[in-house]
DNA sequence: TTTGCGGCTTGACGGAGGTCAAATATTAGT
DNA sequence: ACTAATATTTGACCTCCGTCAAGCCGCAAA
C-alpha cells in the first residue's frame, strides 16, 4: 500500500483518531488494487473477508433474484440498493457480524479500493474505543439512507421517487433563490435500478417531471423550483 | 423508574457491561412509561429527545405521505418501515447523530417504554467504548433488516415478499423434516402495511400461497415445504 | 459521409396490484 | 345467544408500471 493510498485512507473520519501503530498494522495487513468497472467484489452469499474502502470510483450494491453466475442462465434479474462513492466504506455490516453478506458488489466507475482485512477491523472494535464510535456513526448514517428508500419505495410512485432523487441533488448546491441546475452522475439504467423501476419507466418518469416545471437535456437538470417538487412528492393520489 | 424496570432494561447487551455508577445516573435521568396502541411516541421531522428501549410490547415505525396530524384532512397514507419488540432499542440512528426523526412511531400492542434523555446516551457513546461497540454491532444488525427489506421490495412480487416474510417466521421455529406451522404475530393490516402491499393485496397474496402448500386458518399458517417456498421466492416470471 | 453500436426514448400491450364497494367472518358487548 | 362493531375476504374496475419491439440519437470507427 502507497503513501498517498494511506494518506488517503487515514484521513476518513473512521480512521483519523487510530494511533500510528494501529495504522501502520492496518496498512500492512490490506492491500489497494484499482478496479474496472463491472468488476465485481463479492457475491451475496459469501463471507465478509474483507472491509472494503472506496478511495476513488464507485461500486454499487445490489441484490439479485434467479441464478447469478450460476447456470449461465439468463432470467436474472438484480436491483441496486446503494451506491458508494469515495470515501465510503462497504460493508461494515457484514464484517462487524461476521455475517454472509446480504448482497453482492459491483463497480461502476473505475474504482481504487482498499482492501482491509475483516479480523483486523474486528480487533479495531475490540481495542480502539474511537473506532467504535466513529463506525457506530457511520452506520447510523447508513441507517438513515435505506430507511429513506425504504420509505420511499413503500409510499412512493415512480415519478415521485425520481422527484426526491433530485431534490438530494439540489440540496447539495446552493440554493439560487428558486430555480436550481443539478447534474446526474449516473446513467439511466443505473439510476432506474437504484430508484427501484425499469429504465423506461424511469424515461416516462422524466417526462411526467415536466409538468412540475423539470427538464432534462441529456444529464444536465433545470429545476424550476425546488419548492414545487417538494409539494410534488407529497401528492397522494398521484394526478 | 422502578427496580424490575430497570434489571430488564440494564440487562440487554447494549447496556450490560457499563459500570453501576453509569447505569444509576441513565436510572435517575430517563423514565418509564406504559403507552396504550395507537399512542404516537414521535413524528417524523421532531428532534430526538430521547431513546426509546422497548421493555415489553410493540412499537412500529412508519413513514407517512401527505398531511399526518396537520389539517385533519384524510388523503394520508402510510407505511410501515420497521416493528419493534422487547428488547428493541428506538431510533439509535437518530438519537446518535442528533438529527430529526426521518419516521414516525406508534404503539401497536401495548408498551411499556423506557425514555432515556437522548443527550445521555451520547454521554455514553462519548464516555464508555463497549457501549459504542454494542451500538455498533446493534446498528449493523439493524442495516441488515432494513437492507433485507430493501432488496425484496425492488425486486419481488407481493406474494413472494410474503412467502419470505413466512420463512423467516419458519427459521425461528425447530425445522421438523418438511412441514413447518407458524403463528402470524400481526393482524392482516399491519403485516400488509410492514409488507408494502394493500391489505386487499395481502390476502390474495395468502391465496396464492396456497399452489405452493402454504394454509392460512385465521393466524395460523402451515408449510407444506420451506424448501419450497424457498424455491418460490427466487422465481423471476411470478408464478 | 456512412456504417455500426450502445444508450435512451416511445409506443403498444398486459399484468400486478391499488381502490372502492359489497359480502362474509370475527370479535366484543349486552 | 343476539347484536353491533370491526376485521378480513371477494369482486369489479382501473392505473401504474414492466415487458417487448421499434425507433431515435449520439458517437466512434472506417
Amino acid at each position: 500500500m502507497n503513501q498517498a493510498d494511506q494518506a488517503a485512507l487515514f484521513a476518513l473520519p473512521l480512521f483519523a483518531h487510530l494511533p500510528v501503530a494501529a495504522l501502520e498494522r492496518l496498512a500492512d495487513g490490506g492491500f489497494v488494487h484499482s478496479e474496472p468497472p463491472e468488476a465485481v467484489l463479492f457475491l451475496e452469499g459469501e463471507s465478509a473477508r474483507f472491509l472494503h474502502v472506496i478511495l476513488s470510483g464507485r461500486v454499487s450494491l445490489f441484490g439479485s433474484i434467479g441464478d447469478i453466475a450460476a447456470s449461465g442462465g439468463l432470467p436474472h434479474r438484480e436491483a441496486i440498493v446503494e451506491i458508494f462513492s469515495a470515501g465510503d466504506v462497504i460493508i461494515a455490516p457484514a464484517v462487524l457480524l461476521d455475517l454472509p453478506y446480504l448482497m453482492s458488489a459491483r463497480v461502476i466507475e473505475t474504482a481504487r479500493i482498499a482492501f482491509l482485512p475483516a479480523d483486523a477491523i474486528r480487533d479495531l472494535m475490540r481495542e480502539h474505543a474511537d473506532f467504535a464510535r466513529q463506525a457506530a456513526m457511520m452506520l447510523a448514517r447508513h441507517w438513515r439512507l435505506l430507511a429513506r428508500q425504504l420509505k420511499d419505495q413503500k409510499l412512493r410512485s415512480a415519478p415521485q421517487r425520481l422527484a426526491r432523487y433530485l431534490i438530494t441533488l439540489a440540496n447539495g448546491t446552493q440554493g439560487e433563490g428558486q430555480g436550481v441546475d443539478v447534474e446526474l452522475t449516473l446513467d439511466r439504467r443505473t439510476l432506474a435500478s437504484w430508484l427501484g423501476m425499469s429504465p423506461e419507466n424511469l424515461s416516462r418518469s422524466i417526462a411526467q417531471l415536466a409538468e412540475v416545471g423539470v427538464h432534462f437535456r441529456g444529464r444536465k437538470v433545470s429545476i424550476a423550483s425546488v419548492a414545487r417538487l417538494h409539494a410534488y412528492c407529497q401528492e397522494d393520489d398521484l394526478r
